[in-house]
DNA sequence: TGACTAACTGTGAGCGTTAACATTTCAGCC
DNA sequence: GGCTGAAATGTTAACGCTCACAGTTAGTCA
């Protein structure tokens, strides 16, 4: 059922090349446009081509050249919003570019995951590797990894020794602040993602000196973990608050749970709260209310992490580290109460 | 900066072979721990990989064995739940058996946007081809897919000529459906998805036929694209009609932009109207109020395919088709009125 | 017409690995 | 002490492709 006849090898150049009869250097040619061909042979061959159904051997060619067009991506084993976008983002660029994508996960991001990862597809030959790496551990493996592979690195800390490209997280806090602070809060409350994200580090450090240098005192530091349940639990602590009237939530996934513990404690946004995210998920304008939250382009943080890769591959000096701006989306939920 | 000294080709087995003074063949067993070698002679090669940092060239082996270890994941370019979910599903049971991915996109899942990826993944030699195509369009692709190349659909007919595993869909509504009239309500109401997609089909059959068994007449079908926004746009329709009480919505992104119109309009959920999604997004839990939904373990989906696709490889017969359970989760959203 | 050049085509080697087979080593035994 | 056979190691030949170079043909100009 599923063979009929022999096993029936693929063809290969050399298969071509004598029903072309032609050498298996013309086919080769032809298939890669390389070098001159007259118009008759190269029609030959094409024919020969289409009758056995040739295929180019990678592998072969691989091993002669040296080079697989195959790129890694280290990703985080998770359905998060901004990795999964920017996943499509780097493969939409790669493969316009020629290239193939290679995706291996990772469950933690501590040091020896990574580590592990990036041997996993240096074994498999790529010429260069991604890494979706907003975590101070997987920054700091990315800091002892090997010097001969190019390496990019999605999210990580300037200071990195490895290229980084990035959504402006510090900017996009700054004006998550600055827009409460405008609407008149004395200051703004902050439920900050978990610790050991450098996103979450970022958004903290734009939120405090956004209202430092506004003269607002800072309240107390909530901590959630990115997930809605955690924002929730934040938010059945502010309900407790007396002088609550602006929050800045670090994702909008937590400010999800925050408002509805809101809701549930009878707080009202935008009337007793203004509350505001940070992600701009496709779900945030249907929040109860309409989520006010900052834009992250995913998508342009892939295609640039590509154009940083490809120059690191092709042996040029790395680009200057990338900041992607952010934008900030104005709804409801900080909307006249 | 980069570089120090010569290029530094990487270390081939001869070079380790020489190294140890041994053949490049005894060297080639150590590292594949194939043969048998004297304990002694082991640990010089062992000592002699080390110092080279050998890496076996895998474009050399796979172009002698024939097998890259690769397997390809057509993906649909789109941060739905499911999809991302499944991706890491497969990757995780994959890397588990020794094989890497390589994931290629498609926008617009037609029939030759579909085939060009195929294409593609095979030029990489991958030794199988997982196809995420829940689409009408991409099943009718699969059907004219070449058929010397191991292929599992997930989420296709099963009447598709390659194997497929899929979450019961169908079975999923029936639940749904049935949870609602239990409740009491004389019928359901149901917020469709895209008409060509193959889910959206089985969930609406799914609630049509089980009010037909329960004697409900079925009320007209509204329809939308899986957005927030396209369930927003249903849930501003609904509103009108007088003799609402139960809608089951075809994923929990359009029931978010129900509630949302519902919100609006003053229609109080679970006191006036019952509501069941489909998905069971993180989210679900915190939509206000927290939705009642059908959980779809798209882990084990991603398990499944694999361990599907590695026995296409190996040459045995397809398994048969392959439902996972879906499962009601119960919450607010179908709470006491 | 012939020499020179450009366009086209062919030859041979080698990339790093594994498969198949050949050879050496060595312990165990009569 | 030589014989036997398993264990350990080595030799050689592909795998399908590209690179470097060597031919061959055709076109041009004096």
């Amino acid at each position: 059922m599923t063979s009929t006849g022999p096993p029936e090898r693929q063809a290969s150049l050399t298969d071509v090349a004598g029903l072309a009869g032609v050498s298996h250097m013309t086919v080769s040619r032809v298939v890669n446009r390389t070098g001159p061909v007259r118009p008759e042979t190269r029609a030959k061959v094409l024919a020969a081509v289409e009758k056995l159904n040739y295929r180019p051997n990678s592998a072969a060619r691989a091993l002669v050249t040296g080079k697989t067009g195959i790129l890694g991506v280290v990703a985080l084993d998770s359905t998060l919003y901004g990795p999964a976008s920017m996943l499509y983002g780097i493969e939409n660029a790669a493969r316009e570019a020629g290239y193939s994508i290679t995706i291996t996960s990772v469950g933690t991001p501590n040091r020896s995951a990574i580590a592990d990862a990036i041997e996993t597809l240096r074994r498999q030959a790529v010429e260069g590797i991604v890494a979706i790496a907003p975590h101070a551990a997987a920054a700091k493996a990315l800091e002892s990894a090997p010097g001969d592979m190019p390496l990019v690195a999605i999210g990580g800390r300037p200071d990195t020794p490895v290229p980084v490209i990035a959504v402006d997280q510090y900017d996009g806090a700054r004006r998550a602040t600055e827009h409460l602070l405008a609407l008149g809060h004395r200051t703004v409350w902050h439920a900050a993602g978990p610790i050991d994200w450098l996103e979450a580090q970022d958004r903290e450090r734009g939120w405090r000196e956004t209202l430092e240098r506004h003269n607002a005192e800072a309240p107390r530091l909530l901590r959630g973990d990115w997930t809605p349940h955690s924002g929730y639990l934040v938010g059945r602590e502010l309900v407790r608050e007396r002088d609550l009237t602006a929050v800045f939530v670090a994702n909008d996934q937590m400010a999800l749970g925050l408002l509805r513990a809101f809701a549930e404690a009878g707080i009202r946004v935008p009337k007793d709260v203004h509350v505001v995210g940070f992600d701009d998920v496709p779900e945030a304008a249907y929040f109860s209310p309409p989520l006010t939250t900052v834009h992250q382009d995913f998508i342009e943080v892939g295609r640039r992490t590509f154009r940083q890769l490809a120059e690191r591959i092709a042996g040029r000096p790395p680009l200057p580290h990338d900041l992607v701006p952010a934008e900030l989306i104005v709804r409801e939920s900080t909307g006249p109460r």
